[in-house]
DNA sequence: CGGCATCCCTGTTGATACTG
DNA sequence: CAGTATCAACAGGGATGCCG
């Protein structure tokens, strides 16, 4: 490890301004953490997204998939056809990510009965 | 497996009703996500973590670790003292979520750099 | 000290309509 | 089909003050 790595700050999502605190909320954002399961076998549509994941609207999809794509974690492809044919999909990055979000889901899963009579 | 296990309905929070959906916007929340970790070293009492969280209010401390407590995930303890002395540590179901959400918290501290020139 | 009740404001969100 | 724009509605959340 070089001496500048020494020197990092590392980051802390308890100081307010701290950029770690805003990818925790994008992460642990409730559509994109619906998102971003659905992304793990393969590319979807606009459209398909729409209709798996009952109660989004198109507003709140177009914004989650925008702020996915400006953290790197989906790629969006247009392939410029008309009529328009555009798809989203996991980068390297998202793909671990889904990897962490997946044990989330399945924790919730796991223990969903005890969850619910608290 | 009994056969009543084979006749469960498994949770499924793209159906927008379903509790599941519910238990996927309660952990997924921002100031969970933030307080649930701080407790896995221990108690903490109410200003402690009102310090410790910068940015969060009074307000939406109570209202997050009222939630968690609904769930289960967390329990509530008042010493009847006065001053009043009350803490708040995690159950053994908010432990093993604990858990899951540190390897969140691990993964966005991995790739930070990665997210954030994206 | 812990935390509830109130007021109030802002931002998020949904619905609708429109465009390339 | 994929998205944008606009508007109205509502809830999230902060600030303050009070109480056991």
């Amino acid at each position: 490890m070089g001496l500048s790595r020494m020197l990092d700050v590392k980051p802390d999502p308890y100081v307010a301004l701290c950029p770690s605190r805003k990818i925790i909320e994008v992460i642990g954002d409730k559509w994109s953490l619906l998102v971003i399961p659905l992304l793990i076998d393969g590319p979807k549509r606009n459209a398909e997204l729409l209709r798996l994941i009952e109660g989004i609207s198109q507003k709140m999809l177009t914004q989650t998939l925008k702020r996915l794509e400006e953290y790197n974690l989906v790629a969006r492809r247009d392939y410029g056809e008309i009529p328009p044919r555009v798809d989203y999909r996991l980068t390297p990055l998202g793909q671990s990510l889904a990897d962490v979000i997946g044990q989330l889901d399945n924790w919730v899963i796991k223990n969903f009965e005890e969850l619910l009579h608290a």
